[in-house]
RNA sequence: GGGCCCGUAGCUCAGUGGCAGAGCAGGGGACUUUUAAUCCUCGUGUCCUGGGUUCGAAUCCCAGCGGGCCCUCCA
C-alpha cells in the first residue's frame, strides 16, 4: 500500500478526488478496481491528515448506444438519446434509466464501504448552467481543440467541426448530431441520420443555444470541464483510458490549453483478469462477473483489488481452483500477523494497510478487527457438506470460547461463500459427497482394513446414536483390530466417500441411515460391488 | 504501427546491485478422539533469450521472444 500513502504524502493543501461513470448498464467485478482505488487514495489522504473530498460523477447527458440495453420495443425511439431522458427499461420506480443502473452501482459501491461524499449528476449541472463557462470556452477556443486531437490522437476532424454535441430540439437525440458554426451566441448543428451506426438522426437543423442543457461537451472536454468545475486534483484512472493518446492524455492536454488548468494526478491502474481473459459482460467469456461477487464478501473483493499495486493486472482465475479459498487465507493470515500473532511465511510489505484499506468501515480499529475470530475457509467448506454439523458450536470450539456478535456475523457470511463457492467454482475434490453405490477404490483397500470394514458392521451403535458414539465404536474397533485410526479412517473414506480423506468418520455416519451404513460396510468388506 | 503490464519452483507471487525466497500444492513423518484440524520435515530453479555495464546482475542498459490488455468510433 505504499502507493497511496507516498501519494498522500507527495501533496499538500486540501484534496479533491474525483472519478465519473456512464450508467449505461450493470457493473462488472473488474470494474470495481477504481472505485475500491479511489476509495484507499481518500482514506489514505485522510488518514494523513489532508482534508479530503470523495467525489463521484454520473455521467448521465452521455447517448445510449447499445440496443441490447433496452426493450426491443425501445430501441429505435430510444438509441441516441441521452441516458437521463430514456425511461427506465425496468420499471421499478425510477425516474430514468440512468437513474435506475447508477443506483446499482452507487448501491454496490456502498455495500463495499466506498461512500463518496458526495454523487453528482452531469445532467443537473448542464441544465442548471454550471457547464455553460467551460461550454464557451470550448467553443470559442474550438480551432485549438481540432489541434489538440490532431496533435495527440492523431484526429482529424474537419475545420468546420466543434467541440459540442446539441441535443436535438426534433427528436432528442445527442448523439447524432453535430455543430458547423458558432456565432458566440448560438451554434448552428444538424442531426444526422447516418452521422453514427448505432443511432439514426431526424435530419432537422438549426441555430440553437448550447447552454442550459440544450447541448453537451464531447467526452474529452466534459472531463477536462469536470476537473475545473470540481477543482479536482486527483483522478485514477484504468489503463485503458490511460494509454499513450488515449483518452486521458487527450483531456490532459484540454485542461491545459483549453481550460487553462492543471489536470489532476493520474493513477493509472491494471484490470483484472479472469482466468486470463478479459472481463467481460456480454462475452460470456471467463467467469460470469456477478457469480464472484456473490462468492467473495466486500472485504475480501478489496483484498483482492489491493493486494497488488494499481499497475498490475490481476490474474484470478476461480473456477476449479483454490484461488478463493487462499484468498480467505491470505486475508486471514495478514489479520492474524495485525493482531500480533505467529503466521507463517514472510510477510508484505505494508500488510498492516493492505489490511487496513481492505476493511468495509474506514473508521474501523483496524487491530481490534484483525483480532477477531475468523473461520478457515476450507474447514468451513468441509463442515458445511456434513450434514447435522453445529458449525457455530464447532467454531466456538475451534476458537476456544464462545463467538462474540462480530465474529458470528463473519461466520454467517463466509458460511454464505463457502455455499456459493462449492455451488459455482468448488472443484471436484473440494466436494464430498457420499456416495450411490460402492466406490471402485475400495479394491485397492488392504485385507486388513475390510476387515476392519467389516468387523464395525457388526459392531455399530443402534439406531440414532451420535456421532461422539459413532467415533468412539470406530476407534475401539480399530484398535481391538490392531489397525492403526489413521488407515481405519482412509478406509471409511474410501467406501462412502471414495476419496481417502473426509470430514470426522463418526458424525458423518451418525447422519446416515443406519441401515445404510450397515450395508455399505459390509458390501466393503466384501471388496467388490455387488451385482445389482 | 504505438502504449502499459507481466515473464522467478507445479500454481500465486515476493525479492529491483551482494549466497535465489515465501505461501499454496505435492512427498515423507508424528498424533488412540479438533483425522481436509494440528505439529515436524523435504526446494538441482535456463530467475524468458542474447548481448552490454559491473569486482559482482533475477535486479541496471540495449536488442529480441512470449503472454495479456489497451490505443479507430463511442464513452
Amino acid at each position: 500500500m505504499e502507493w497511496a500513502d507516498e501519494l498522500a504524502a507527495r501533496v499538500s493543501g486540501p484534496q479533491v478526488v474525483n472519478d465519473s461513470k456512464t450508467p449505461s448498464g450493470t457493473i462488472h467485478v473488474g470494474s470495481l478496481r477504481g472505485p475500491v482505488i479511489l476509495d484507499v487514495v481518500a482514506r489514505a489522504l485522510r488518514a494523513a491528515g489532508r482534508e479530503t473530498t470523495l467525489l463521484y460523477g454520473i455521467d448521465d447527458l452521455d447517448p445510449m448506444d447499445a440496443q441490447a440495453l433496452l426493450t426491443p420495443d425501445a430501441v429505435e425511439r430510444e438509441m441516441g438519446r441521452p441516458l437521463a431522458h430514456i425511461p427506465d427499461q425496468a420499471g421499478d420506480g425510477h425516474s430514468s434509466y440512468a437513474r435506475h443502473h447508477a443506483q446499482v452501482f452507487i448501491d454496490t459501491f456502498a455495500g463495499l464501504g466506498i461512500k463518496p461524499d458526495r454523487y453528482y449528476w452531469m445532467s443537473e449541472h448542464y441544465a442548471a448552467g454550471d457547464m455553460d463557462p467551460y461550454i464557451k470556452v470550448a467553443l470559442d477556443r474550438a480551432a485549438i481543440v481540432r489541434e489538440v486531437y490532431q496533435r495527440v490522437a492523431n484526429v482529424r476532424h474537419p475545420d468546420t467541426w466543434h467541440p459540442i454535441s446539441v441535443i436535438c430540439p426534433t427528436c432528442g437525440r445527442v448523439g447524432t448530431t453535430i455543430v458547423t458554426k458558432w456565432d458566440g451566441e448560438k451554434v448552428f448543428f444538424e442531426c444526422r441520420p447516418d452521422l453514427v451506426t448505432w443511432a439514426k438522426g431526424c435530419g432537422s437543423s438549426g441555430w440553437v443555444s448550447p447552454y442550459g442543457g440544450a447541448a453537451k461537451l464531447p467526452w474529452n472536454l466534459e472531463w477536462a470541464a469536470q476537473w475545473s468545475l470540481f477543482g479536482v486534483t486527483i483522478e485514477p484512472c484504468g489503463k485503458d483510458l490511460a494509454t499513450a493518446g488515449g483518452s486521458r492524455d487527450r483531456s490532459d492536454a484540454i485542461a491545459r490549453e483549453v481550460f487553462e488548468r492543471e489536470p489532476p494526478i493520474n493513477v493509472p491502474y491494471e484490470f483484472l483478469n479472469i482466468g486470463g481473459k478479459k472481463m467481460s459482460t456480454s462475452k460470456g467469456r471467463g467467469t460470469p462477473a456477478h457469480l464472484i461477487a456473490e462468492v467473495l464478501p466486500p472485504e475480501q473483493l478489496r483484498f483482492l483489488f489491493l493486494r497488488p499495486r494499481p499497475n498490475q493486472a490481476i490474474e484470478f482465475d476461480p473456477d476449479g481452483t483454490d484461488a478463493i479459498p487462499r484468498l480467505f487465507d491470505e486475508f486471514d493470515r495478514l489479520g492474524a500477523a495485525v493482531a500480533g500473532r505467529d503466521v507463517k511465511g514472510e510477510l508484505p510489505a505494508g500488510f498492516a494497510a493492505v489490511f487496513g484499506y481492505s476493511l468495509l468501515d474506514p473508521t474501523a480499529d483496524y487491530e481490534v478487527e484483525a483480532a477477531r475470530f475468523r473461520p478457515p475457509f476450507g474447514h468451513l467448506a468441509v463442515l458445511a457438506q456434513v450434514p447435522g454439523v453445529d458449525i457455530g458450536v464447532a467454531m466456538a470450539a475451534e476458537k476456544g470460547s464462545p463467538l462474540d456478535t462480530a465474529e458470528r456475523a463473519i461466520l454467517d457470511e463466509r458460511l454464505r461463500a463457502v455455499r456459493g463457492w462449492l455451488d459455482t467454482f468448488a472443484p471436484e475434490s473440494a466436494r464430498m459427497e457420499v456416495r450411490a453405490t460402492l466406490p471402485e477404490g475400495v479394491a485397492t483397500l488392504a485385507p486388513e482394513e475390510r476387515g476392519f470394514l467389516g468387523a464395525l458392521a457388526e459392531k455399530a451403535p443402534a439406531a440414532g446414536s451420535d456421532g461422539e458414539t459413532w467415533q468412539s465404536a470406530i476407534f475401539t474397533t480399530a484398535s481391538s483390530r490392531e489397525l492403526p485410526a489413521g488407515r481405519a479412517f482412509k478406509a471409511l473414506y474410501a467406501a462412502f466417500l471414495g476419496r481417502p480423506n473426509g470430514p470426522r468418520a463418526g458424525w458423518l455416519l451418525a447422519s446416515l441411515d443406519r441401515s445404510f451404513v450397515v450395508e455399505r460396510l459390509r458390501e466393503a468388506a466384501a471388496g467388490a460391488t455387488l451385482p445389482a
